[in-house]
DNA sequence: GATGAATGAGTATTCATTCAT
DNA sequence: TATGAATGAATACTCATTCAT
């Protein structure tokens, strides 16, 4: 489907790549403009519909190519033996600032597509959605002992406490990154930060 | 500023409001048409513009209005003499309901401001939230007893904690609004649940 | 539905339904530019939009507008009195040089819609043409003096030969436009030259 | 011009020629794809290219090798010893009848040469009709018998007269082609009819 | 000879905004 | 105050043609 574009050279791949998934990210599917995506990338605009039949399968290609790379990367840095869910949340916050050094744009990206995603794409990213992102994402969380969770208390209740909580506190760091820079966000006293909240959530819900 | 505006036929008036909440709830601020609200509010091009400068300032203009009415409906339902941050948030909850229940676009409305604001429109939006939206919400929060609370806990975390809990549970109910009804929403069933997130969070965060 | 357009000021009315028919006639339904239409007319290009809801919807308005402006002068101009078919022919000959004269691309514009009519437009171009046009046309013929034909003959193939005679020599006298001019096609020589192939087939197919 | 298209092999030649003119003859010259000519021969867009300095020349060269195959049959099946007009005219609309049952792409694409021909192709198909087509085709009636029409007729108006039937009659069965299979429309049924036309004429200008 | 990546001017249509009335 | 005609830059996408390989 797309083995001619991943064919074609790394480089050029990526600037394209970066250019639209920034696009998308910043103004959503509608707003997004290939007239754009395509001056920042440095091509011309019969290319990117060379390789792409449409803005629709471009947007739905990155879809798919960036859930891989989000997923071959949790696969590859997770360390699956510990199931204590708090170490887990630690693990997956620090791949996300590691992924956000590397690839600013894709984690935008990857949060834009359920933010937005007008009705011209929404039903395609939910059928492909469905099977990709749930099935792995929910594999983040399948092996986890739930044994340490105070007794009587609704296990998936305080799960779901201790997600909202470190999605706000990603949420709030992010508002920041127009005025720090992503080294002090990925700073130490951010990750204190975490670890506190953490912290008092242990110390609510476990034993 | 908008003072021609506001001197207006109020009954015109609220319709050029409803037409373009609408629109703009719908659509997000990019994708909103002019044309559809003129079109919906039965007003002529010329008449939209000769109120307000341009797209940006009617989509400011509606920004505050619709703080402004949310916040005197704040300060007039909200209990003031309850101090305890639990029955704060209840209330608040309510009272959101209740909102959602005579002006259902409202609140899509603002909503969307988190959701969508184009670039066009973010910076404006958030200086002038920080003032206008900030101040008054702080209010909902300045006199709430904080005693109660563990000792040693960072207080403000905790609030955190509570604060993203109730927005996400809130999150995860507007998810389910395309498929259930607004009564199912705002039924006892839902009440409950909430109820019980926040029993949880206060056996934690409480002494 | 066309109501905006036809209460605009008449001379660019004008102009743009020159623009229009001259680019379609030249060029078929879909290789016409809409831009050559707005650059031929000195109009914008959102003005031609603001008239017509597309390409598609200018088309047939100019169908319509076409045949109906045709056929008023057919029924203003044509002697109904006179039964015979070939005084009859000669009328509708001169007609259509006067319209030549007048407007000269109405007549290509009408030509060109039988013979390109892209699939885009065929459909509602064959349904509303049923109505209008042949049975308009069906009346040019329908009270001709059938007594005067030889016996025997097939009076149905004879009245073919005539159109197509007539039509072959139009089409030889057009193909000439481009070297002669209008005046001298419509001089007293080509009629004369219609006269005698009038005379031809009168000789051979009246009793 | 074309010796090194003519040169190769001729099997993928002949590809070529049949994705050309069918392209060609069902979408006219400007709406034709080179990219769905390449496409349908299997062959690469630079080699069309290479061949065909342009679109135009494709078409040009198309035309002419067209045009030739045509009046190879023409020489070939026509029965020179038959002086008679009518005799003659019967023949070559049994050929184009023959021809169309073996080639139909060819004769839809001569056809469309004259329906279409957007003006970026038709000056120059004119300039050469006149040279290839005309010549040729005048031979087709350089040798016929005069003696036999009408005393004081004039011959030239007569022969048109015939000609503009016959086209005029072929352009009527066309335009049932949609409807009617290539079968009936060869029939017994249309010769016949044709017979009828011709008597017709017959009647009226021999003597 | 043969490929197909790359180009950029072209297409119809939309839309916020202006301005004469 | 109120109208809506008029503008032109922007949109996604196409396509004949070139050129390095």
């Amino acid at each position: 489907m797309f083995s001619k574009f991943l064919n074609m050279d790394k480089e050029k791949q990526d600037r394209i790549i970066n250019a639209a998934i920034k696009e998308f990210a910043q103004k959503g599917y509608d707003n997004a403009s290939t007239n754009e995506i395509v001056k920042e990338a440095g091509i011309s605009k019969g290319l990117l519909f060379h390789y792409f039949q449409n803005k629709k399968q471009l947007y739905l290609f990155l879809y798919e190519h960036m859930i891989d790379i989000l997923m071959d990367k949790i696969m590859e840095k997770i360390n699956w033996e510990e199931k204590d869910i708090f170490v887990r949340y630690r693990q997956i916050a620090l791949l996300k600032i590691e992924i956000y050094q590397i690839y600013p744009e894709m984690l935008n990206f990857v949060k834009s597509i359920y933010k937005d995603s007008s009705p011209a794409v929404k039903i395609d990213i939910n059928s492909r959605g469905k099977e990709l992102f749930e099935s792995s994402f929910n594999k983040l969380f399948s092996d986890i002992d739930l044994s340490k969770f105070k007794k009587g208390i609704d296990i998936k209740k305080a799960i779901n406490i201790i997600n909202w909580t470190l999605e706000g506190f990603a949420y709030q760091m992010q508002e920041k990154v127009s005025s720090l820079s992503l080294e002090q966000i990925a700073s130490d006293k951010t990750m204190e930060e975490m670890e506190e909240y953490l912290e008092i959530l242990r110390d609510s819900l476990y034993e």
